[in-house]
DNA sequence: ATGGTGGCGCGGCCA
């Protein structure tokens, strides 16, 4: 199975770039955050007829999540349990045996923010989810726009970042939290070239200079990690012309 | 250079 993540910022800006990527990649499945599109307005025809099916949970203007996928999703769950929230960040689905997570984790602006407390109060909300969750799915997979470097290595320069957000040590910690569940940074099974990045910044030419962040992640339970035979960043699509300010990210997993 | 760019949508918020 070939499962993907990309913030797209604006589907319906972006819609040429992901079906042109799906195209070429060929994932079984991709996880698209910031759709910024009421379910209404989602373009589910294009994607049917690229091959995909589609489920989706989206909002006006920010946030919104989408899953497109070979065959179709069950056991389709929006939102965290027991977490009330008008912004559409989680939509969760079955393939197969693998249970799917996809996440828009909130940026958290900076360490002083309401919204850097509200990011916090939200990881601890998805870390008891996914607990549960990992009960009755051993295979799990946990992708999207996590808005956190998990570590130094994952950003272009550490000491302007330090203790930033996006790089601060209480979301780090809520991280490791996370994979303390079981769960493996599915890049970083692999050896992978220094200064790998996923987002690059819009403004002072970031990606030309290569001064971006690794903050999209697939993690993958134990039992799916044993199997993971590539994880990669592919940074074409930040290249094209009006691009999303994230690139897609890739693994691979022999089952099936 | 305490800026810069982009999406949404038309003023200001969010990233």
């Amino acid at each position: 199975m070939r499962i993907a993540t990309w913030n797209v910022n604006s589907l319906r800006v972006r819609l040429g770039h992901v079906l042109d990527w799906l195209a070429a990649a060929q994932p079984d499945a991709l996880a698209l955050q910031e759709t910024k599109l009421p379910d209404e307005d989602f373009p589910a025809a294009a994607f049917r007829e690229a091959g995909y099916e589609v489920a989706f949970a989206g909002q006006k203007t920010y946030n919104g999540v989408a899953l497109v996928s070979r065959t179709p999703l069950t056991e389709i769950l929006t939102g965290l349990p027991g977490y009330p929230d008008a912004q559409r960040r989680v939509l969760a689905g079955t393939l197969g045996d693998v249970r799917v997570f996809n996440l828009y984790v909130p940026n958290g602006e900076s360490t002083s923010s309401e919204k850097y407390q509200y990011k916090l109060a939200w990881l601890a909300a998805l870390r008891a989810a996914l607990a549960e969750e990992l009960t009755r799915h051993p295979r799990l997979i946990a992708l999207g726009d996590f808005n956190i470097t998990p570590d130094d290595r994952d950003v272009h320069e550490p000491e302007l970042w330090a203790g930033k957000g996006l790089c601060s040590e209480p979301e780090r910690e809520a991280l490791r939290r996370l994979l303390a569940l079981g769960l493996d940074d599915a890049f970083r099974l692999f050896e992978q070239p220094e200064g790998s990045f996923s987002w690059w910044d819009y403004r002072a030419a970031a990606f030309r200079r290569g001064m971006g962040l690794r903050i999209d992640l697939i993690l993958s339970s134990g039992a799916l990690s044993a199997r993971c035979r590539s994880c990669s960043i592919d940074k074409r699509p930040r290249a094209l012309e009006r691009p999303s300010d994230h690139a897609p990210v890739v693994a691979e997993f022999d089952i099936g």
